[in-house]
DNA sequence: TTGAAAGCGCTAACAA
DNA sequence: TTGTTAGCGCTTTCAA
């Protein structure tokens, strides 16, 4: 152990301007707290005491203070911040794919509830890539964010890939980690959506048009809302005594566009025209139509349509899409509730079901014969 | 000026830990470069070195200190690394609105290609809210960024707010800024899509095709993306001898759907059918085609359409829209190469014009008279 | 109401 | 190849 000098007052270089009288020269420097109190003529305790208005400073200081603050636009450092009071006020909100409204959605709301809280959030955008997403979480770690919620990606698997898991528990020793889905052997806070009351929704709704040849499009079977779905609708086929025929559970393996057009080429090249389609999301539903509409076929003329997510895409789709649609505020609220209540170490509930609602529109009617 | 004892070997908690022989209890207390150097019997500056992969490290050392790390996932604490750097490798995103499909592309694109340079990106969300933006800049300039990227809200208007003109100028002093569009006074690297150009291919093609009764839809005056090309339409009226009928110009101040479709019900209205509809954007046109289909007219036959931004909307509205498109990853890769650059204090072009495509799908045919 | 000093966890210049 | 040490800019006791 040995004694070493440290100049008192700062950063070396404010020390040794100090001394040199030259503050006046600071140029193109970055500002610190230290330029702020040495204009001002205070401690830089005093400074960060009126930046955080923690009411212990004098109106007179407080006010001299902020002015120099105001004149140099000064922005304390977020880093130094953080290090030192070793937590943060930030969220780090994980979604699979931002290009999609659904997730975009749910981002934006989780945004704006943390900040009723007071709290910040990151987005982390995994490009649905399940490597990226280990790679991420990493970042949300090191970036010290108090909470991490997610969407989609590895929650969203029927089967959670191991190591994840692994990554998830270690984390969650310091870090609330809250999702929408499930994550296998995590006892974390869980908000789900209930796809199966959706589901039973969309299927009574076109049952009690008189609908019986009804198909479900979309999604993979590895993702727990699809496979939901598809669990839900099988049984709903005898309790409404729909058209039993599995070339009308289509489930491509993916929820995109151009899933939903060939699922519906294929139909249609097997000449089984259902009266009635599942959507299982509106990106689905969209190649849906295109393909519907490339072989003449008028929605909701010829066959009715439903779909999931009521993201803006339903309410562009034809005229206007019937949707299982869900309150997605009610979803961010309580998962950032959960996350802060984490956070702070309060009680709280630990698992939301959430249950969607019908939204009619302009794609589903009675089928024509 | 006095003398203080400082204990060596970091953080107090681990140097006290190291003489009281707890290094096991560890528990859930977060795991720090000092655990990782004790365990590993090296200094704190190897772990770091190991960690850096510079190299200087012996090979059998830097095994060990890995295993380690595995071990305990570490995760280096950025806000530490941040402040002992000095500076980072993130790049500030802001957009105006990351629900719009649009700045979500453009979003996705800056990252990708941010991190072929070395670069993160953290994405800031300005809800189309401009006293939002100034704050989130704010926040982007405290986070410490290396670069601020901005799409939309202020660097669209075309009358820059002078507030945040004075508080860009101030952040440019040591952060680089790069914008899409302009603001007004400020001498930054900007890449500009030729909005002039793209009117131009879609009147073009409408012209050929032998329409002359063409309306443009959509957008603020106050923008100008939608300035700029209400501009160019009303020059190519005389050049293409286009009917004439201020009624035609239509910029609702607001470029959303709704806009769309109010102001084709205006023009239907009015009795004032076009046979053919530019579109501001993928929303608008969403809009207009609601309109359309509620008062029977189809597209292409009835009407044609051309729309602007060529986001995956375009694709799903009616049997594909005709668009005028962008070169996405030329515009983020050109943003991000400047904002780089000035990083690194390299020279580089300093604006950079990108020139709009025509896509031609099915929504665009000759008139029907 | 204010200030001095220690500490947050890391990097890097310098020394060995 | 490794270690010692100062410093990054802030917050927070503790003392005045």
């Amino acid at each position: 152990m040995r004694m070493i000098a440290r100049l008192q007052g700062g950063p070396l270089r404010y020390t040794i301007s100090r001394y040199l009288c030259c503050g006046a020269a600071m140029g193109s420097q970055k500002i610190t707290i230290y330029d702020i109190a040495r204009e001002a003529g205070v401690s830089i305790t005093t400074v960060s005491r009126a930046l955080a208005n923690s009411g212990k400073v004098k109106q007179e200081t407080y006010s001299r203070i902020m002015r120099i603050v105001q004149k140099y636009h000064f922005q304390p450092n977020e880093a130094a911040r953080i290090l030192a009071e070793s937590k943060t006020k930030i969220i780090g909100v994980m979604v699979s794919q931002i290009e999609n409204p659904f997730y975009a959605h749910m981002f934006i709301w989780c945004e704006r509830i943390a900040e009723m809280y007071g709290y910040s959030t990151i987005l982390a955008n995994s490009m649905g890539n399940l490597a990226y997403e280990h790679k991420l979480l990493d970042k949300l770690a090191a970036q010290q964010v108090a909470a991490v919620i997610q969407f989609g990606g590895n929650v969203d698997a029927c089967v959670s890939d191991a190591e994840y898991v692994a990554k998830v528990t270690k984390l969650m020793r310091h870090t609330p980690f809250v999702v929408s889905g499930k994550l296998d052997g995590v006892r974390c806070c869980r908000v789900q959506i209930n796809d199966s009351t959706g589901i039973r929704l969309a299927v009574t709704h076109l049952a009690q048009l008189g609908h019986r040849r009804i198909a479900l499009i979309g999604g993979s079977e590895r993702e727990v809302p699809a496979y939901q779905k598809a669990v839900e609708f099988r049984r709903l086929i005898d309790v409404y005594g729909l058209c039993r025929d599995e070339d009308f559970i289509c489930i491509p393996g993916s929820s995109s566009d151009a899933a939903g057009y060939e699922c519906m080429e294929r139909l249609i090249a097997k000449g089984k025209m259902p009266s009635a389609i599942i959507s299982i999301n509106d990106f689905v539903a969209a190649g849906v139509m295109q393909s519907l509409s490339a072989h003449g076929f008028s929605v909701p003329e010829d066959v009715s349509i439903i779909s999931f997510d009521d993201t803006f895409i339903s309410r562009m789709l034809g005229r206007g899409l019937t949707t299982v649609s869900y309150d997605y505020e009610l979803v961010c609220s309580a998962l950032i509730a959960m996350a802060v209540s984490e956070i702070e170490k309060r009680t709280q509930e630990s698992f939301r079901l959430v249950e969607p609602f019908l939204i009619c529109r302009s794609s589903t009617r009675p089928p024509k014969n």
